[in-house]
RNA sequence: GCGGGGUUAGCUCAGCGGUAGAGCGUCUCCUUUACACGGAGAGGGUCAGGGGUUCGAAUCCCUUACCCCGCACCA
């Protein structure tokens, strides 16, 4: 029994209930069988810091496109969900909540502090799992992963000890990037430049030479603070401005130390400044290289928590940088060793999730000695083995891992895995995946290793740990590897390159075939969505508005670039749509009197001309969307689809078929013919639009009772051969073309809906006109004449034009312009001016000009440009 | 500094060798029994500037200007 439509589209009337139903039928969980022609994917696994954000709702919409559309064709599609602990950023998050009350980590100590973390995370994870569940996503919630899920630690603490004992994994004092504020190591990947206008302060050095008169030399600094610690000051040895002094002694401002002169030409640029450069071992990187050439002492006089250390001397230790940096460059220009200062545009390295400026720091680690495992990582992408889109990006991916450095996994945090590396007090180290009783070396007790990994070095594995490596589960063997990774670009080096070589290096196996890099979604302005600019758009508050499925249809018209731009209007276009899809279909349902599995099949004899045509259009698009999407042109497979459903479909084929349908014209015949076919489209469109708008098109299709309990498990559309017609499609676009001609006449001669006219035309064949004959109801309605005459003589003085080949002839009444149409000129001329005074009004404001954000006011501008043209024309026309 | 991308309608973007496109916005007309979240029409662009290749260039090459994004970094 066919059922009808509610009236008006309202999402949030079935949008749950529909996935309640999903679930309950179990269509997310793919059977366990390799034997199976598969399909999977794993998510991008989302930090569990927060609610998410509409890149979130970008790039899991397209993970569900991807996955419905395989799914429907006929693969077992595993979509595997799940979080991500994200170690410092989470911690951090914690870290602020507590602060609210006072409270900070040490005060509740690691392990109350991790618990705390642990309720946030349960919290959030619920929460994350809501909001994918409101987008339409059809994961498989059944194997949602955690990166500290006991299974994915144990994956973690496996690598560890095999990189360990391949000689991959070393403890090590270096150089790296210290974060003073998060108080711990990160990695090079998560420094961040920011441009900074600063100063830099030429300060005099004085040298010791025994028996000549005293000299100066000058060093330019942009960090004054650190030459507490200097250690060396050093010149290049050809420059014979310096050369006599080389080997010789400085004296170091304010701390009186004696340093050596040093000859070194890497370091020192003799064109750059004065040629003289301060070396400074323990807080910079260069000159931390530097110091180990020439055997430097190396002296730190900033600490973990970027204060001076008592090594900086009196009057310095426990002071912050900043302070530090105020209060030297005030003693050196007391003491008149400050030359000069100008001002200087230089990056400085911040931490990219705190914006705390990066210090330099010596410091004992654990690093991933790199380069064999990118070495694999590169020849997989350059044999094809791994295909990256947009192709661009391949360049990009070569250019940083043929420059990689090794990885700094240690960080100095509490949330985390916890490095499964064990000391005893007689300086031992055990690396093994569980807590050993003693140390096998000298018995004594052991103590775990207190850092935790970097949160990359679990999601590296993510593709494998998920699925339950290093065990060899029947999911691995069913699933892994998978076959397309989506994920923004952002994150190539972060998470899909570590990916790529750990599991290359683990399972032998590329982790995934195929990559698609999505763009970042910004706002209407192409600015970055960030809380402060509050132009920040959550994904629920947008279901809640237009629904799921237009929001989903949005993002995936919106995907090519490298930026995606969304804005309120382009939304509301697209919910026109889903209104638009279901109004189409309530009208057919009206009309359909036989459900899908009882309609037939179609007898294709007996297809009339403009059935043919809808049909090979409908296969056209079928085609479109299935190539479009094996390559991930979402926009282009979505804006296929629009233009089809909409344009043709019910601009075209509906009013085409309403003189049949609504019994103004036809045999009984030619509307149950009529009536099979609307069944057919509104099928096979509702199929071809489910990846896109799940929720819509379930709720319509169930109700065309087909055999399948759900649209998900209906066969997606493949294109059929023998339902394209170039023939049908030549004659009803002629057909279309010449009502649209008369339409146009209509319009521009001033005539209304009403006048009516005759039309003359003439085919190039007889096929042709017999075509005309028999559609010629058609013209007659949709173009609103009163008489087609095909083949005629048309009379003179009538308007003729040729349209796809075809001579038409059109004769209407003779017509004046009436008074009534000049006094609408008129009013247009004044409304024009009118808005163009208030927006010119606008723009002389300074107030206006000065405070609104530059986007407006150049909306504005362009908004005069327009209308000033407009009222040009409207004076042409008076 | 090195590398990549961009500059197309008022706005946001497709197109990337063969007569300039879409969505939104603008204007006009229309309550025609699916939809006014609608229908029918209209207007709007020397495709950043300059040079070249070609029968033909938004499209390929060179160049200039401006913008974005990586990477590196000079004290």
């Amino acid at each position: 029994m066919k059922e009808e439509l509610a009236k008006r589209y309202e999402p949030a009337e079935f949008e749950q209930r529909v996935y309640s139903a999903w679930e309950k039928g179990g269509y997310f969980t793919p059977v366990v069988d390799p034997e199976k022609p598969k399909f999977s994917i794993v998510i991008p696994p989302p930090n569990v810091t927060g609610r998410l954000h509409i890149g979130h709702a970008l790039v899991n919409t397209l993970h569900d496109i991807i996955v419905r559309w395989k799914r429907m064709s006929g693969f077992n599609t595993l979509w595997l969900p799940g979080t991500d602990h994200a170690g410092i950023a989470t911690q951090m998050v914690v870290e602020r909540k507590l602060a609210e009350q006072g409270i900070n980590r040490f005060d509740l100590g690691r392990d109350k502090f991790v618990e705390e973390i642990w309720m946030w995370k349960e919290q959030h994870s619920t929460e994350i799992k809501d909001q994918l569940t409101r987008l339409g996503a059809s994961a498989d919630w059944s194997r949602e992963r955690f990166t500290l899920d006991e299974g994915l630690s144990r994956a973690v603490r496996y690598v560890f000890v095999k990189l360990y004992e391949d000689g991959l994994i070393y403890r090590g004092i270096a150089i790296v990037n210290w974060c003073p504020r998060c108080r711990t190591a990160i990695s090079d990947v998560e420094v961040e430049f920011r441009e900074r206008n600063a100063s830099l302060w030429f300060v005099d050095y004085d040298v010791t030479l025994d028996g000549v008169a005293p000299r100066r030399l000058t060093v330019a600094t942009t960090r004054p603070e650190t030459m507490l610690g200097d250690t060396a000051v050093a010149v290049h040895p050809d420059d014979v401005r310096y050369k006599d002094l080389i080997g010789k002694h400085a004296i170091l401002p304010i701390a009186n130390r004696r340093i050596p002169i040093i000859a070194d030409p890497i370091l020192v640029d003799p064109e750059f400044g004065t040629g003289v450069v301060k070396v400074t071992p323990s807080h910079d990187k260069n000159d931390y290289e530097t110091g180990k050439r020439h055997d430097l002492a190396q002296l730190q006089v900033i600490g973990e928590d970027g204060r001076m250390t008592a090594a900086a001397g009196a009057g310095f230790e426990g002071l912050d940088r900043s302070e530090a940096r105020r209060r030297v460059v005030e003693q050196l220009k007391e003491s008149g060793h400050l030359v000069k200062v100008e001002s200087h545009t230089n990056n400085v390295g911040v931490h990219g999730k705190c914006d705390t400026d990066i210090e330099p720091m010596v410091s004992r680690q654990w690093f991933v000695k790199i380069e064999p495992l990118a070495r694999p990582a590169i020849e997989a992408v350059r044999s094809g083995a791994i295909q990256i889109s947009p192709q661009t990006w391949e360049a990009t991916y070569f250019n940083w891992m043929e420059n990689i450095h090794d990885w700094t996994i240690s960080r100095q945090l509490w949330w985390g895995h916890r490095i499964p590396a064990f000391h005893c007090p007689n300086g031992h180290t055990t690396v093994t995946m569980e807590e050993p009783a003693q140390c096998p070396e000298c018995g004594g007790a052991v103590m775990q290793e207190t850092d935790v990994l970097d949160t990359w070095f679990s999601s590296g594995l993510w593709p494998f740990s998920t699925m339950g490596w290093p065990d060899e589960t029947p999911d691995l063997r069913t699933f892994y590897p998978t076959d397309t990774l989506i994920t923004g670009f952002d994150i190539l080096f972060f998470w899909v390159a570590r990916m790529i070589m750990f599991g290359l290096r683990f399972t032998g196996k590329a982790p995934f075939s195929q990559v698609f890099l999505n763009g970042l979604v910004r706002d209407e302005h192409g600015q970055k969505m960030s809380k402060t600019k509050g132009n920040v758009i959550d994904p629920l508050d947008v279901v809640k508005e237009v629904g799921a499925d237009a929001l989903r249809f949005t993002l995936a018209v919106a995907t090519t670039g490298r930026d995606i731009p969304l804005g309120k209007s382009r939304i509301a276009g697209y919910s026109a749509f889903v209104n638009k899809i279901w109004n189409a279909s309530r009208f057919a349902l009206m009309h359909i009197d036989s459900e899908l599995k009882d309609a037939g099949s179609i007898e294709r004899d007996n297809l009339r001309t403009v059935e043919r045509w809808i049909l090979s259009r409908l296969n056209a698009v079928t085609n479109e969307v299935n190539r479009q999407l094996s390559v991930f042109r979402f926009d282009e497979a979505a804006g296929a689809l629009y233009q089809f459903f909409w344009h043709e479909f019910c601009d075209w084929y509906i009013e085409m078929a309403k003189p049949v349908l609504l019994g103004r014209h036809g045999s009984d015949d030619h509307r149950a013919l009529a009536k099979r076919v609307l069944l057919e489209v509104l099928d096979r469109s509702l199929r071809l639009l489910h990846p896109f708008m799940p929720f819509v098109t379930e709720e319509i299709w169930l109700k065309l009772g087909g055999v399948e309990p759900s649209i998900m498990v209906a066969p997606y559309p493949i294109s059929e051969e023998d339902l394209e017609d170039s023939d049908a499609e030549r004659l009803a676009t002629a057909a279309q073309a010449i009502i649209t001609t008369v339409r146009n006449v209509r319009a521009e001669r001033g005539f209304t809906p009403k006048d009516r006219f005759t039309l003359y035309l003439r085919g190039n064949d007889e096929r042709d006109s017999n075509f005309f004959r028999d559609y010629d109801y058609l013209l007659l309605e949709l173009a609103r004449l009163d008489q087609v005459i095909v083949e005629g003589e048309a009379p003179a003085g009538t308007h003729h034009d040729v349209v796809e080949g075809f001579h038409i002839a059109i004769q209407f009444p003779e017509k004046q312009v009436s008074q009534e149409q000049l006094d609408r000129v008129r009013r247009d001329i004044e409304k024009t001016q009118g808005e163009l005074a208030s927006i010119e009004g606008k723009l002389a404001n300074e107030q206006f000009t000065r405070n609104a954000p530059s986007a407006i006011v150049e909306g504005a501008r362009a908004r005069q440009t327009e209308l000033r043209a407009r009222l040009e024309k409207l004076q042409q026309n008076q």
